[in-house]
DNA sequence: TATTAATTTGTAATAATTACAGATTTAAAA
DNA sequence: TTTTAAATCTGTAATTATTACAAATTAATA
C-alpha cells in the first residue's frame, strides 16, 4: 500500500508528470494487486474521476509500459492485464475462477543457447486455484 | 518434417477425424516452425485449398488446442500464434523482426509455492535476435 | 494576460475473433 | 443404390478490444 505521494515521485523519476489521471490509475495499481484490465480500471475508477475516459486508461498504461512504470500481461487471451510491480516474479492464472495470482521468484531461469538478446521475462502458470479446487 | 500420413493418425489418436482441411492445416503447422497466426496461415493454404475459409481455421486451431495437438502462444499481444510441437520448451520473439524462435527446455522450473494446480506453463523471452543485433 | 504546449476526452475507425445459419460433405440407415 | 442424418465447412454479420484522431481542456510559459 503506497502513499499518493510517494507515487507521485515515482512518476516524476520515470519522467512522467503526475497528472490527476496519471496517479489515480498508478495509485489504483498499486493498491490492487489484482492485475486488472483496462475496462476494471475504468469500472472502478469513473465513479471517482466522472469525466475519465477509456482513451486516458489506454494512453496511460501504454505510457506506463514504455517508461517501465507498470508491466502488460499476455496471460489471458482475451484482455490485456497490467501489473504495477514490476519486480522479477511470475504468475498463475486460474483457468476457473480467472484470477491471476503473484507467484514469487527471485530470478528466471536463463538457458545459455538463446537466439538473441534477452530484454524480457515472462513465465506464466495455468491451471486451477486452491479456492476452487476446494469447491469441487 | 512430418508426412501427411503420420499426422492423420495424430490426428485420430486424439479423436479427431482428418478432413483435407484440418490435415492440410497441422500439415502446415508441422512443416513450418515459425509460429504461425490465423492470417498467415490463410494467406499460404488458400491458394492450395481455394475454398478454404478463415472461420474454419479459427475453428480447427481451437479444436486443436482443445484436443492437445497444438498450443496456443499468447507472446505476440497482437495476434495468437500457434505452435504445432506440444513438447516442453520455451520461445523467444524479436521485438524487432518479431520472429518467434523455440528455446529448447527440457523441463520447466516450477516454484514449491504455488496457489494451485498447475496445467500449463508458459515462458517467454522478449529480445532482440542476433540476426537483428548484427544489423545495427 | 496572452500564447504555447501537454494532456485529456469523445467519437470514429480498425482489426481480431466469434456467432450463426445455410451449404456441402461424409457416414449410416433403409 | 437411394434416403436420411450427422458432421464439417463456409460466408457474412456481430462483437469487442484497441487505436487513430481531432477537438476540448488544462497546465506551463512568456
Ligand atoms: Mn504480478
Ligand atoms: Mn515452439
Ligand atoms: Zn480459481
Ligand atoms: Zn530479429
Amino acid at each position: 500500500m503506497t502513499s499518493n505521494q510517494e507515487n507521485s515521485v515515482r512518476l516524476l523519476e520515470h519522467g512522467i508528470k503526475p497528472s490527476v489521471q496519471r496517479l489515480a490509475i498508478l495509485d489504483y495499481l498499486d493498491n490492487h494487486r489484482t492485475h486488472p484490465t483496462v475496462d476494471v480500471i475504468y469500472e472502478e475508477l469513473a465513479p471517482i474521476i466522472p469525466t475519465l475516459s477509456k482513451t486516458t486508461i489506454y494512453n496511460t498504461l501504454s505510457l506506463f509500459v514504455q517508461s517501465g512504470v507498470a508491466l502488460a500481461l499476455n496471460i489471458d487471451e482475451k484482455n490485456v492485464h497490467y501489473d504495477g510491480d514490476t519486480s522479477t516474479h511470475a504468475h498463475f492464472r486460474c483457468l476457473k475462477c480467472e484470477q491471476i495470482f503473484d507467484v514469487s521468484m527471485s530470478e528466471f531461469s536463463r538457458p545459455e543457447l538463446i537466439q538473441g538478446e534477452v530484454l524480457e521475462t515472462h513465465l506464466y502458470y495455468k491451471g486451477i486455484c486452491n479456492n476452487c479446487k476446494n469447491q469441487l
